[in-house]
DNA sequence: ATATTACGGAACCAATAGTACCGAAATAGG
DNA sequence: CCTATTTCGGTACTATTGGTTCCGTAATAT
């Protein structure tokens, strides 16, 4: 492949290739997208990619970490306030409607993700700090936006009841679509 | 072991035990509170139970099955409204303290069968039927004593948000305590 | 040049859910 | 009783797959 770089790291030997990291990351998401997390073996990952396992694992410490990475760009760029949305929108509902939507191709990966963080300690740290937390601070700066007033605490709360009845809703198989961004929103705002 | 039973099944041949399918399923809880589910295998549930591993898959198709099982009695009789309360009391507050105490100890395992729900069709929808569903119901029906008039998507809709945020939380490790019983029946009832 | 490291490829290891088969024991129906 | 049927505990087995190790080779730093 191409050598694409020019001596810059401090260390000997041959650098690690850009171009086998970006081709093992593209290869973990399209085969996961369509096989869904389980199916999809490490041999077939580095099949896919033209690399060899060692190459992932020279990269990521588990399958886990590697798909968690793979779909964080993603996720990130979906959701977090594309163009900063106009101001009298309601910035709120937007937000939860992007979630929604994004979570339509990316759900059934993070699932599975969140899956594997049940079954290890170390995993379930990094997919907190890298993709829960944050979601939720991008979506606690809506919500401080209009309840100037309102304390971390409450705030955190509010983050707390929507994504976990996202989540929850996620996980156990029920639609994520505009209307119950709409209802979420309603009912955080004026209660039940 | 004692024979308990008196030819009262259709079928010919030995009976299915149940000493046997009670041991298995109290050395199921019993191991998997103390390791974890993950770390039992269906070797040490049998051998803890005294039984063979046919044993248990003559009884259950898997071993997420069983366990789920073993937790359910347990449960369904710490949560549904013991001695249903005198009047007065708040009803939801009490719920939800009853729901965060008994997750600190069966918690760890409706972790694990959360997760493997994640990447089995066939378990996910007995884990939704058997354990997730008749949760919903206990929920809801305190919530409509306290709303007599309010719809029953708007009911669901807040059962949602409240067993959404108490899973977010346990399958993130973070605290069920009551404080958070109390935050989420304010957050209900008054919104944000 | 030389040491160092990544590369693809292939063989390998360890763990374990689930199955198959054994001879023995328990039951139903005749 | 007798016989077909089924469960019993026990043991061996299969199949899958994360993750590791080792190979000879290629790329890079000094």
């Amino acid at each position: 492949m191409a050598m694409s770089g020019s001596s810059a790291s401090g260390r000997a030997g041959r650098p690690i290739s850009p171009d086998t990291t970006a081709a093992i990351l593209a290869a973990a998401r399209s085969l996961v997208v369509v096989h869904g997390f389980a199916a999809v073996t490490t041999a077939m990952i580095a099949a896919e990619a033209g690399a060899s396992k060692q190459a992932l694992y020279r990269r990521w410490t588990t399958k886990a970490d590697l798909v968690l990475e793979a779909f964080l760009a993603q996720a990130q760029a979906e959701v977090d306030d594309p163009a900063a949305a106009e101001a009298g929108d309601d910035r709120l509902l937007a937000f939860l409607r992007r979630t929604c939507a994004a979570l339509s191709t990316s759900g059934p990966a993070l699932r599975s993700l969140m899956a594997a963080a049940q079954e290890d300690d170390a995993f379930r740290r990094r997919f907190h700090e890298r993709l829960i937390l944050p979601r939720r601070a991008a979506l606690r700066a809506v919500l401080a936006e209009e309840r100037p007033a309102a304390s971390t605490e409450a705030l955190d709360l509010a983050v707390t009841a929507l994504f976990g009845a996202i989540w929850y809703r996620l996980l156990l198989d029920e639609p994520l679509d505009d209307d119950l961004a709409r209802r979420l929103t309603a009912l955080v705002r004026a209660g039940m």
